[in-house]
DNA sequence: CTGAAAGCGCTTACAG
DNA sequence: CTGAAAGCGCTTACAG
């Protein structure tokens, strides 16, 4: 007794295949009295179309990709970030009425098996999340001829569309800040230099700190709380005068905040620090951290349009962020 | 410039399609000179199955539901035993070469999606992950007749093959541990009552402290972290005497932990905790905690070999937990 | 507005 | 061992 098919509720209803696929469909021309004896046979039989039948002639599957490059630990728990970009993501593409299929590619092997799911023909675009460096997924998957965009600007490279938001403008504000509350000596724990948004933020703290005649300090994590912890420490050791620490990214300040209080120093009276996303947890942190906040939801939104549409890939688009301050600075 | 059919990669071969088609599947009996034609042309032409054209056929689509019935915000950055469960069954499957399709289902709405989804013919099978008890899931997914299995046992009306943890009989090793240790006045915080996992660690608290003659403290929380710390702040000032918790997770362990300590209640000199998980914080909490360890790898092993099987579906499969005893304790 | 027919790209008995 | 042919369950010009 297997899945009754559009064969079936034609009998039944008493038209053609054709008339039943109109309906089903939503085509608007078909007599109402048709209409409602194929909407019976359906309800009936409990017909749903066979998807797999459906691609074959329509060459679309209302499925989308959403590859990240990270490791399973990374992404599941450890930073609220990719909750949230996961979450707009899938918000906007469900509204679309397309399935989201997450796939988690941070080893060759995890590489080969998005190829192979994507050159299958499985999804009708691909959205890429986090991507380092060396990435080498951009490369391979364009030639499937998939429609592709990435979370962020992919290195300079690939001529991947993106949409993202304003790194170093944030970053540029954040240390601005910082200045204007008048700290003399400001450090920056950056993130992964290999991913764009570590280059850009870290940028941005250093066109600052040029263009006001001062020595820039950097550590490097890897957004990460322990990265932020050990960076911090490191800061510490190697330029104990530092009175402003300036994170590109909420998890690494708040790492940064128990290095600092462990060594006794008190925040803000002794160390400002600022971080970079406005995570929940930035609002909660003792003391509740001064951030720049990313419009998750509108990059999200604007990946997902510029996926969707078939207009030729258009210019990025870079969405402002806006400096959140608390009692951190 | 479409992608290259079976039918092209054929004419290049100087083969029929069917030749293509055995050595493309790997059929045994091909002769050597053909088979090396039909590769070449395969990878000349850069040649990869169409999924959809396959599936219609084969009635197969290599692909697994893993429907999850809690928020995002809980499996993305709450409680480390989701990411360890999905990467477990992520593995399981991707070794039987199987692609795992990840679904979050918590809304009606996505209730709806998920069985359109398993409906239209997506998924070769389907594994529940975190039911609760009024979970529709396996009721309307049965109409698809799509084979199911559950991780953990489902609520007892529903005959959903499942594989579990020894869930009642892990919580009696830690309950007896504690009265071991000679604790007097034992709680416990247990999960959220409409979850077997919850109910089944409870009544092996309840069989235990029966079993000694001793009278049941209980407060309820959900699993998560704040609802442990919670529920330790509510007992704390019911039972002000008590000097043991058994808490159903690690993670609301973890919450006790800090209520205990924001109270000046020495662990575990004053009250001894204990968890249930064995999650990696375990390790590292302050003091470190005595838990209840689940065999995670092996459950997601079974679910895959039984989802897999062609055999009817197999009794219920309880793995055996292990108790950790740490300083908490 | 409706239906007969072709065709999407595969796999798989069946015959040889 | 190999190929010709049927068929999986849909959609979509095309004709009427």
């Amino acid at each position: 007794m297997r899945r009754p098919t559009l064969e079936a509720v034609a009998a039944r209803a008493g038209v053609s295949r054709a008339t039943v696929s109109r309906v089903v469909n939503g085509a608007a021309n078909v007599k109402p009295h048709l209409r409602t004896a194929v909407m019976r046979a359906v309800e009936e039989l409990g017909y749903i179309p066979n998807s797999a039948a459906r691609s074959l002639v329509t060459r679309r599957t209302d499925s989308i990709a959403l590859v990240v490059s990270e490791p399973p630990s990374r992404v599941f728990s450890d930073d609220p970030f990719f909750s949230a970009v996961i979450r707009a993501v899938s918000q906007e593409l469900e509204a679309a009425d397309r399935q989201v299929i997450l796939m988690l590619a941070s080893s060759a092997a995890g590489h080969a098996r998005v190829e192979r799911y994507v050159a299958g023909g499985h999804v009708d675009g691909v959205i890429l999340l986090s991507m380092h460096g060396a990435e080498p997924l951009p490369a391979s998957l364009s030639r499937s001829r998939v429609p592709m965009v990435s979370h962020g600007r992919p290195v300079a490279s690939l001529p991947v569309p993106y949409c993202d938001c304003d790194n170093r403008g944030g970053a540029r504000a954040a240390v601005e800040h910082l200045i204007s509350r008048g700290r003399r000596r400001i450090a920056t724990i950056s993130g992964p230099p290999d991913m764009t948004a570590a280059q850009d933020r870290l940028g941005g703290y250093r066109e600052v700190m040029a263009a006001a005649g001062r020595r820039p300090i950097v550590a490097t994590g890897d957004f990460t709380r322990e990265s932020g912890a050990t960076a911090m420490r490191r800061l510490l050791a190697d330029e104990p005068e530092i009175d402003a620490v300036f994170a590109a990214s909420d998890l690494m300040a708040v790492g940064a905040l128990g290095t600092l209080r462990a060594a006794g120093r008190r925040v803000p009276d002794d160390v400002a620090v600022a971080g970079f996303d406005d995570i929940a947890l930035a609002g909660f942190s003792e003391p509740p951290l001064t951030t720049v906040r990313q419009p998750v939801t509108e990059v999200a939104a604007c990946i997902v349009r510029t996926l969707l549409s078939t207009d030729p890939p258009s210019a990025p688009v870079i969405l402002p962020t806006e400096l959140i301050v608390r009692e951190s600075t």
